[in-house]
DNA sequence: AAAAAAT
């Protein structure tokens, strides 16, 4: 099948052939056909099935063969993520090169000026995120009544990321007679009634997933300790034949730590997520696919559907929390027939994540050992360094049950009196005994006490993942020793009622509070 | 054990 007997017309098909496609995908081939004619499409697809020119290039010749009233919108495109969007954007911007159609990308964390500006020059097809979007409408920005196709791509992330109450008040300022398409990459029976409500007659249409990453990814995994992750994913990096990279990390608050780190070794690396500005997400994004920049590290924001031409790995230095995270991570390589490598570090702790994924991709992924580092064990304990006492030596359900009988001893403490039991401090490290030296409170309850002492507790942890940081890296610092550094008694950033209580506490010396 | 999205 070509191209050319889709029934595209002559422009966009002169745009694919500039881009040197001839084929069309199978949801190409198959979604192609109806929207042309108008039908609703159900599709079942995941990213890199070539989804978003199955609906772009039919919608630019729709467009393209009508006319736009009062300079209305005419579609309209929403995406769970700004980089989707952005994606989308482009994709429209290569196909309708030959138009002269006009496009507003609507997406957070940019102004509202340029976006506005564009909507007041007219537009035909809106791109967006459902925030920015509403907001844009609730300003009366947007006239939503003339819009004729409308595109949900992504539903089952969007449901996901609690989305749903917002498109449907998007679909509720729709005209009811319009084209409507909807991509989910899985049909759960919620996602299934969303698509009952939103769409018309539609034409079910159901795509294997592509290639599925088993046989182009080439995947691996090596079991080490926490605190070696760093030295391990660079050993990986200097041995493997790396181009180019994305490296996932669970959390975002590790993402900067573990760039800088790289950096300092001497990788060029790049870091992504969703807490960034949003200028500095797309220039960083612009960088790695310009080869700027070869390694991106980065959290899920990036783990679907971001497509960079010829990845040639994928790092998990985290294990995902849910197994089909991993699938969407390591498909970022090895696309469109390409060979690619997925390598992925796991503690001895992410036994049952592991597990997981294994069962998903039903499939055990291999072994490998690090030279020079000592591999770890599942079940193995795992040291701890960050929550001080208590993480070598016992097993985590032992060190559970610890902290808990601790709490309850410390809430019932505050309750009693808080100096009696002197004998049982030994068992605590040194920086709680001498908080307890402070003047308690009698008044305070005991769930407001808690809350008070584990903020301060947060903030100390963070300060001591600074200073590893800032140590060499195969340094592993446990503890402090005897000394407790004053600073690490407060608050990192005390609120201004912590620091007058403070210097309440540090005056009275020891005296009681009314 | 997390991240994604409006300000």
């Amino acid at each position: 099948m070509l191209f050319s007997e889709l029934g595209l017309g002559p422009d966009v098909l002169r745009a694919i052939e500039d881009k040197g496609y001839t084929q069309p995908t199978p949801i190409q081939e198959q979604a192609i056909p109806w929207v042309l004619q108008g039908r609703d499409v159900l599709g079942c697809a995941q990213t890199g099935t070539g989804k978003t020119a199955s609906f772009t290039l039919p919608m630019i010749d729709i467009l393209a063969s009508g006319r736009a009233r009062a300079r209305m919108p005419r579609s309209l495109i929403l995406e769970p993520t700004r980089e989707l969007a952005a994606q989308v954007a482009e994709s429209f911007e290569t196909y309708g090169k030959h138009h002269k159609l006009s496009m507003a990308l609507l997406i957070g964390g940019e102004t509202f000026s340029e976006q506005v500006k564009r909507l007041d020059r007219g537009v035909d097809v809106l791109i967006a995120t459902p925030g920015r979007l509403i907001d844009l409408f609730e300003r009366g920005n947007i006239m939503l009544n003339d819009i004729k196709v409308f595109v949900i791509d992504e539903a089952d992330r969007m449901l996901d990321m609690g989305f749903i109450p917002d498109i449907e008040r998007i679909v509720s300022k729709l005209p009811k007679i319009r084209q409507t398409l909807f991509f989910s990459a899985t049909m759960p029976p919620e996602i299934r009634r969303l698509a009952d409500a939103f769409l018309m007659n539609p034409k079910e249409i159901s795509v294997a997933p592509p290639a599925s990453p088993a046989e182009t990814v080439t995947q691996a995994m090596a079991l080490v300790h926490e605190v070696d992750k760093r030295k391990a994913l660079r050993h990986l990096l200097r041995t493997e034949d790396v181009r180019n990279a994305f490296i996932f990390c669970n959390r975002k608050r590790d993402i900067d730590v573990l760039r800088r780190s790289l950096e300092r070794h001497g990788f060029n690396a790049g870091a992504l997520h969703g807490d960034m500005v949003q200028s500095k997400r797309t220039e960083t994004l612009e960088a790695f696919k310009r080869g700027d920049i070869t390694l991106l590290v980065c959290s899920d924001v990036a783990a679907r559907g971001i497509d960079v031409q010829g990845l040639s790995h994928v790092f998990n230095f985290d294990v995902p929390i849910n197994a089909e995270d991993y699938v969407h991570r390591i498909g970022r390589t090895g696309r469109a027939g390409r060979q690619g490598r997925a390598f992925m570090l796991a503690t001895p702790d992410d036994d049952k994540l592991v597990s997981a994924i294994a069962r998903l991709i039903k499939r055990e992924i291999p072994m490998i050992a690090i030279d020079g580092l000592e591999s770890a064990e599942f079940g193995e304990e795992e040291a701890r360094p960050s929550r001080g006492r208590g993480g070598r030596g016992r097993d985590r359900s032992e060190r559970t049950k610890d902290r808990g009988e601790r709490a309850g001893r410390e809430a019932s403490r505050e309750e009693r009196a808080p100096r009696a039991e002197a004998g049982q401090r030994e068992d605590r490290p040194r920086d709680e005994r001498q908080r307890d030296e402070r003047p308690s409170q009698p008044r305070e309850s005991v769930a407001a006490a808690e809350a008070r002492r584990s903020e301060p507790r947060r903030d100390r942890d963070r300060d001591r993942r600074r200073r590893r940081d800032d140590d060499d890296d195969d340094v592993a610092v446990i503890g402090f020793g005897d000394h407790v550094p004053s600073f690490m008694l407060r608050a990192a950033r005390p609120r201004p009622a912590d620091a007058a209580r403070d210097t309440k506490a540090e005056a009275l010396d020891g005296a009681q509070e009314g």
